[in-house]
DNA sequence: CGTAGACACTTTTTT
DNA sequence: AGTGTCTACG
């Protein structure tokens, strides 16, 4: 138990707590997720057998790693804890209880992710007749959110109320489910079943709770059902890191917890991860919060640290040049571009520096961005499995019937869509009795037919690595994309590929029969998000959003675009709460940096194709000490001629190259394909001047 | 059935 | 500015 040993004060006292309800408020780096799973460990130590302890997380990956960790501390016997995502902790109980909700569910409901409701959505507002331009589906798919979690009492319109129905109606009668459903029918069953409530009541000896300041107002009454009984409660979280409101999660629930359970508090607030400069910024920024349930101060032992270095710039190109000539020199200082993050409030600030690194050639990687399984052709993937595997898959078999093209058009679509409803079965078994002009009705039952095909091969399957070739060769959809033989094609046979390696996992991960396995997969798959790759392998620059680095920290962190309007953005400016929001969102940015934070900003930008005056965001003089030295402006025009035409270079990128022309400090150079022509830095460390 | 051009939208998004 | 979606036409 020599962990316990490493553990300082607040945490120790934590961890040791003999159990009751506990909010352990624990600031940004101040070893959250190392008191927590010293907590699980404790517990296991103490005798608690693993199978009655819960923990809850928001992330996959928090999960996973998670567990990782206690099973190292413990051992292996810790596999039985149940440590689960919120909505996977749903599913488990779904699976098992479902059937007993009055809304005709089976056992074996499928998952579907956000776009596929929205496709729902679109389809029930056509179906119903109305006129697609008068509604917004993204509108509406966050509305019927609201409303099914309760954070809407009712809707304005009556036609909104009728999708509402028309989309649940649909959820229902095929067999889905979608991410609010798996937290909102689990609370349903542990409230209005008793032996279910008293089941899961007594099947925890212990709850814990990751990243507590994210949880909405459905996790908060499950998680006070399941505590009510034996009251260990174990809650972990930072009020002042909260920045999912928008999307549910309820500040006051800290509050809540506190009042509803009578809890105690134990506050984590020596910080680990940076030097104290960065730190007395963050406390600075975020005292300017009125609504905050516990105040505190975050110190290291990590020292006074580098200045906070602010900039400003004539322009939006400008400022990314700045960034750029900042990273390099970095870089001759001896760090990694791995330890660089450039974070911005909004995915589309992402393409400026994007461009500016790519003149560069430094390398970089873009949180975000289109995740592995909302891609095309994975879902087509996918939608032909769910088929194969379950013929009354409408949904998914709508997805694919005309993919690739078999000359099955809209309007045979929906005539078999119709043929089905009016004879009561699923679309697949409608095939045999619609009634289609001859061209038509032969693709449906050649499609028909690769399905009943597809389905024999699986019944021969005893592993999953077998499934994607067949797939592909049976479906036609190798040949289409082979037949297409565009760069997109070849990445979208890239993806397929990878696809075919996560069944092959699976093969390792999951136990019993072909379909057995498989359903665990879809399961998982349903469930995933991109973000619980691991993307640290390689050595690159990372891009992001505050929101994708959560829990995340960087040496170097630039905070960029930091301009009223952008930053915090326009549409928080009218409540204070959400200004308060934004402000956590830079309290985030802050303190995700170990060494050295740069924050900076322009004065002109272009926003939506016109140019912008930009204006110092208010979180720059809310977190700047009295200490700082102004920083003034400073140009770049270096004129040192590392380079001249005619040199022949090396780039750890891009290879061998000969420089075509110098203009001041950029070099033009020209590489071998495919990378062509590129302006860089001639003082760049990536390229290296070579003898021919 | 496929596609060119009009037009509409643009905060963050753990599942 | 850039991108995704709808509509009208061949």
């Amino acid at each position: 138990m020599n962990w316990l040993a490493t553990l300082n004060e607040s945490q120790l006292q934590a961890v040791i707590h003999p159990g009751g309800p506990l909010f352990v408020v624990a600031g940004a780096g101040t070893g959250k997720t190392r008191t927590l799973t010293a907590k699980i460990a404790y517990l296991i130590m103490q005798g608690v057998k693993p199978g009655r302890i819960l923990a809850v997380t928001f992330t996959n990956k928090a999960a996973r790693e998670m567990k990782e960790r206690v099973i190292d501390m413990t051992g292996p016997h810790a596999m039985d804890v149940w440590l689960y995502t919120f909505h996977a902790f749903g599913l488990q109980i779904l699976r098992r209880h479902i059937a007993e909700l009055p809304y005709g569910y089976k056992a074996s409901f499928t998952v579907i992710d956000e776009d596929d409701g929205k496709k729902i959505v679109s389809d029930v507002i056509k179906d119903l007749g109305f006129d697609s331009k008068m509604f917004s589906v993204k509108a509406l798919k966050s509305l019927i959110s609201l409303f099914k979690s309760n954070r809407m009492e009712e809707f304005e319109r009556s036609d909104e109320e009728k999708i509402y129905k028309g989309y649940q109606t649909y959820l229902r009668e095929n067999q889905l489910i979608d991410f609010d459903d798996l937290l909102i029918y689990t609370l349903e069953l542990l409230t209005d079943y008793k032996e279910i409530r008293v089941l899961y009541q007594h099947r925890f000896d212990h709850v814990l709770v990751d990243e507590f300041q994210d949880t909405d107002v459905i996790q908060y009454k499950i998680l006070k059902i399941l505590g009510e009984v034996h009251k260990n409660l174990f809650v972990v979280g930072d009020p002042d890191q909260s920045i999912y409101g928008f999307r549910g999660a309820n500040y006051n629930n800290s509050k809540l917890f506190l009042k509803d359970f009578n809890a105690q508090e134990v506050v984590l607030d020596k910080n680990y991860r940076s030097t104290n400069l960065i730190l007395n910024a963050a406390n600075k920024l975020i005292a300017n919060n009125f609504n905050r349930p516990s105040e505190k101060n975050l110190q290291s032992d990590l020292g006074q640290g580098e200045p906070i270095v602010y900039n400003k710039e004539q322009s939006d190109y400008q400022e990314t040049f700045y960034v750029v000539n900042q990273i390099n020199q970095l870089i001759r200082k001896g760090y990694q571009y791995d330890d660089i993050a450039i974070l911005y409030r909004n995915n589309a600030l992402s393409r400026l520096f994007e461009d500016a690194l790519i003149k560069d050639g430094i390398p970089y990687i873009i949180y975000g961005g289109i995740s592995f399984y909302q891609r095309r052709e994975i879902k087509d993937a996918l939608a032909y499995i769910r088929v194969a595997n379950d013929h009354s898959q409408d949904f998914y078999l709508k997805r694919i019937v005309n993919v690739p093209k078999r000359s099955i058009g809209l309007v045979s679509v929906r005539k078999l869509e119709d043929t089905a409803r009016h004879l009561g079965i699923s679309m697949f078994d409608a095939i045999d009795f619609v009634i289609l002009r001859g061209q038509a009705k032969e693709s449906l039952l050649k499609f028909k037919q690769i399905i009943l095909d597809l389905k024999e091969a699986f019944d021969e399957m005893e592993d999953l690595y077998q499934l994607m070739p067949v797939l592909m060769s049976k479906t036609g959809y190798m040949d289409m994309l082979k037949l297409e033989d565009s760069e997109s094609s070849e990445d979208r046979m890239d993806n397929l590929k990878e696809l075919q390696s996560v069944f092959t996992r699976g093969d390792v991960y999951y136990e019993g029969t072909f379909y057995e396995k498989l359903n665990q997969q879809l399961d998982q798959i349903a469930l995933y998000s991109d973000l619980d790759q691991d993307v640290t392998e390689d050595n690159h620059v990372k891009l992001a959003t505050y929101h994708q680095v959560k829990g995340l920290e960087f040496k170097i962190v630039f905070m960029v675009v930091l301009e009223e309007g952008i930053f915090p953005n326009d549409r928080a400016l009218m409540s204070t709460y959400e200004l308060e929001e934004e402000r956590r969102v830079a309290y985030v940015g802050i303190t995700r940096a170990k060494e050295r934070l740069y924050m900076t900003y322009a004065e002109r930008r272009m926003v939506y194709g016109q140019t912008k005056m930009g204006y110092p965001s208010r979180f720059l003089k809310e977190s700047r000490l009295n200490t700082d030295v102004p920083k003034e402006h400073v140009t770049y025009a270096k004129e040192s001629h590392l380079l001249k035409t005619g040199d022949h270079v090396d780039h750890q990128v891009f290879g061998r190259g000969v420089v075509v022309s110098v203009d001041q400090d950029i070099a033009t150079i020209a590489f071998a394909m495919p990378y062509g022509i590129k302006n860089l830095l001639e003082s760049h460390p990536a390229i290296k001047k070579v003898k021919k």
